[in-house]
DNA sequence: CTGAAAGCGCTTACAG
DNA sequence: CTGAAAGCGCTTACAG
């Protein structure tokens, strides 16, 4: 079933079939018809493939994501995936699995496949193959982790700003003993969001005590691990930052586990507002992402290069600011 | 940078570069060499694009679900992701939205785009538009949600059974006035996991009120509304199935908020064990869908269906039993 | 207002 | 052991 099939069935040439698909000039009202019927008669289908290959317009776009199944990840990808089927685009999902070799692979991938426009939320440690992708000229957006390279626009959010929130709020709730569970220290929204931390410390005069500050991975595993740590210590902490929310079910398990009660025998704040954060028990506080923002200004950065003229090289950054949302498992300390 | 460039560049022919690229026929280790060389001269990507369009095959299958930023969904789909790209093969993800206008319009996408196969969880009410794909003659897996055709593979899980073995440990801990909170009547998970409520309870002899079952839709609010309606019943259930996990975690806030103990004063049991399942508070008993299993059957099934010849007109069906596991949300009633 | 034809970048018989 | 050439299904100058 191809345009030639369409154009004899209809008894026209495939260039009018081809215009009337595509709306690209003028074709009589008469003709416009009997191509239409011809189409629906058939069941015709362009073949996308071939569209792309002459045209060198692939309607795709590709996302990399280091992992789909983290709530936070798949909501923004859920978000962004929405607005680009309504621009008539689809994307074509990479789960980079935080492993930079996948990554690599994937990249490759995406520009054999043509891809109009790239969507480039890093893993830890992949700083050494993005030259790939800003050797090809294809538009890049970088979201949510930093990467050095010149060549492409970026959307953050100011996670220092967030660690910053995060840490006050507990402080005005009159913790004294705060502690901190960061992410990845290769990942630099980690390590903003400890310097926010560190800076509500500073500013409010409390002391920093590094053995309260302990590594994790973003997941509910270690999540939990740090907090049966921090519970370990003597005196142990009376609030903690976590920097992300799946850590922070993880903390939620832990503090169970040795049967204190959240908030009053400690206060934590996560870090996302992902979905369930507002279903954990109890609720979460914690600093909230602007997911959809964050796709709205990815998309719209992008839909703007794939427009504008390769020519126009200066690059965009946008940094949206999160938001405290209080829930229930913060409470002022019980002096 | 085209098979041309190559060619040109090692001095061999187009038809040569091509059979180093592709392993497909002897090649002398000079030219060979000449060819690996020039194309990492010259950084060259083959095109998919004309790859497909000359020889069929596209490398990149589809992948339809209703929502992505569902842990479940999410879980599964990485999954297959992830098994698909072992393969070569790339994925195409579709949010259908539970919308069955986006889905279809879906459909034409990835036909056109000439996926090789598609893998499909249905929306609720969208058996109207599957003929699109069961013309096609494109191998199609069906997961998850039944569909009425006869032209695909289907991967299933026993969600009648999954029901029965929830209600039945309810029973087990001497659980009378046992509710269930069903999901979206179109879909037939839900309406099977019912059943296999209603086995359970009438194989144990126990009535079956019908106030005490209640509509949800799989998402978190319904499944919070469901159980503050049902802690008003009077008098009100002892514990509650609650026929997937994103619901629960609704119940557990619906439990909390009128300052009720989980799993004292009434235990609730979920379906699907996503990874947050384990992280709620208390932990949820829930029944565990094998999500890795089901994407290995998944996946084992279009292959297999790819690399055969299209007579082969067998269609398989693969039921999985679902696993009961047992965590913190249920106990024994306090008689 | 419409059509014939070149060409996008590959693969793959066919030929030697 | 290697190459010249046809053709996949489209789009798009070019021509009339």
């Amino acid at each position: 079933m191809t345009i030639r099939d369409v154009a004899k069935f209809a008894d026209v040439s495939i260039t009018t079939v081809s215009h009337v698909i595509n709306n690209t000039r003028f074709v009589s009202e008469d003709l416009k018809e009997r191509v239409m019927q011809a189409m629906n008669e058939l069941g015709y289908k362009p073949n996308m493939l071939a569209r792309g290959l002459r045209s060198g317009r692939t309607r795709t776009i590709g996302l990399v994501v280091p992992d789909m199944a983290n709530l936070f990840f798949a909501e923004i990808s859920r978000a962004i995936e929405d607005i680009v089927f309504n621009k008539g685009y689809s994307l074509i999902i990479c789960n980079s699995d935080d492993n930079p070799e996948k990554q690599k692979a994937y990249f490759g991938v995406l520009l054999a496949k043509q891809v109009e426009g790239i969507i480039f939320i890093s893993t830890g440690s992949s700083q050494d193959y993005i030259e790939q992708l800003e050797n090809s000229g294809i538009p890049i957006v970088l979201a949510d982790r930093e990467v050095p390279t010149q060549l492409a626009d970026v959307v953050l959010i100011d996670n220092e700003y967030g660690g910053y929130l995060a840490t006050n709020h507990l402080i005005s709730l009159g913790h004294k003993r705060i502690a901190c569970i960061a992410g990845p220290s290769e990942l630099t929204p980690s390590a903003d969001r400890v310097n926010g931390y560190r800076r509500a410390l500073c500013e409010a005069d409390l002391p920093v005590y590094p053995e309260y500050i302990v590594n994790g991975d973003f997941h509910f595993k270690l999540g939990e691990a740090a907090m049966l740590h921090l519970l370990d210590l003597n005196p142990r902490p009376d609030a903690v930052f976590v920097s992300n929310d799946m850590m922070a079910f993880g903390c939620i398990r832990a503090i169970h586990s040795r049967n204190l009660v959240l908030p009053n025998d400690i206060s934590i704040v996560g870090f996302d507002d992902i979905l369930l954060a507002k279903a954990s028990s109890p609720a979460l506080t914690t600093i909230a992402q602007p997911t959809q923002k964050m796709a709205e200004k990815i998309t719209e950065l992008l839909f703007l290069r794939l427009e504008s003229h390769p020519s126009n090289t200066k690059r965009k950054r946008v940094i949206l600011k999160p938001e405290l949302v209080i829930r229930d498992s913060t409470m002022a300390r019980s002096s």
